[in-house]
DNA sequence: ATACGGGTTAAAGTGCGCTTTAAGTCAAGG
DNA sequence: CCTTGACTTAAAGCGCACTTTAACCCGTAT
């Protein structure tokens, strides 16, 4: 037992072997030792492929994660570089945040709504306010479509 | 004047006009009159594109919006189907800003870190508390790669 | 008249993040 | 010995959301 084949890790991880191969080829991964060509890992790499994850997870491109990782691999420090990537993608997340927050009202709202139209639902968010609560709208005045 | 020629909307709206098209071929707008062959638009298609807008900001795959805006387009009401469409969505998007506040929490974590490695942060990050406030380290005892 | 700046189409291309395929290597087991 | 099953590689394929290309049409200005 000289450490995990590719297929035991990529199962611990819940990935497939070929994205663990991937993920070495474009530098996520390190490459393990072989025994008979074949790679043979160490428990080390559970943790690295699960940042990766994390990474991935949360949005980052693979060149974010690449940057990420490598940035402070091993026992490099923080470095500014990583300080630097790392508030560029904070700002992304409030703004994706803040995006899928329009996005729940939106769908939230949706299910109360009494627009007779999408189009007047974005008109609506497009505006700062949700939809004016519960606006009168008798059942057949409307002809802007 | 007889509406908006296709480059008018997609200048107004910050698209590209192939764009345009392209949600005209996929059903995420209606296909619009012509005058000698060439598409002419009312002001209408101008919140239509920016609800479309919304709905891939925030995520929404094509598929997704076309179902939320043809879901309840134009006259039709609310409909089930876009209830339970908005619910699943709601859903990704809670997963999705919890990801978004843990990848938040890993950032702004990291530049205060003490980890000698990424790797002891995926760790930390993975157990429940965030990299415990501040581990006494040395500056010089690495040697985990 | 002709050139120009739009518009039109179908089809092919792009970038991302992998997966799939084809062809081959290798250790163990019947 | 030969099969089995997991591994190896490079290269091609895929789905998404568009963009680009190539070849064409068309009204207006010079």
């Amino acid at each position: 037992m000289s450490g995990m084949s590719i297929g035991q890790v990529a199962r611990r991880c819940g990935l497939a072997p070929s994205a663990i191969r991937y993920y070495e080829r474009i530098g996520l991964l390190p490459r393990p030792i072989r025994v008979s060509r074949q790679r043979r890992y160490t428990a080390e790499v559970i943790g690295r492929v699960r940042l990766v994850q994390i990474a991935r997870e949360a949005g980052f491109t693979i060149a974010e994660t690449r940057a990420f990782i490598g940035g402070f691999s091993a026992t490099t420090p923080p470095a500014a570089r990583w300080r630097t990537l790392a508030e560029r993608k904070l700002a992304e997340i409030e703004t994706q945040m803040e995006r899928l927050r329009r996005m729940r009202q939106l769908l939230e709202y949706g299910s109360s709504c009494r627009c007779l139209s999408v189009d007047d639902c974005a008109r609506v968010m497009g505006s700062s306010d949700p939809c004016p609560p519960l606006r009168p709208r008798g059942g057949s005045g409307g002809q802007s479509d």
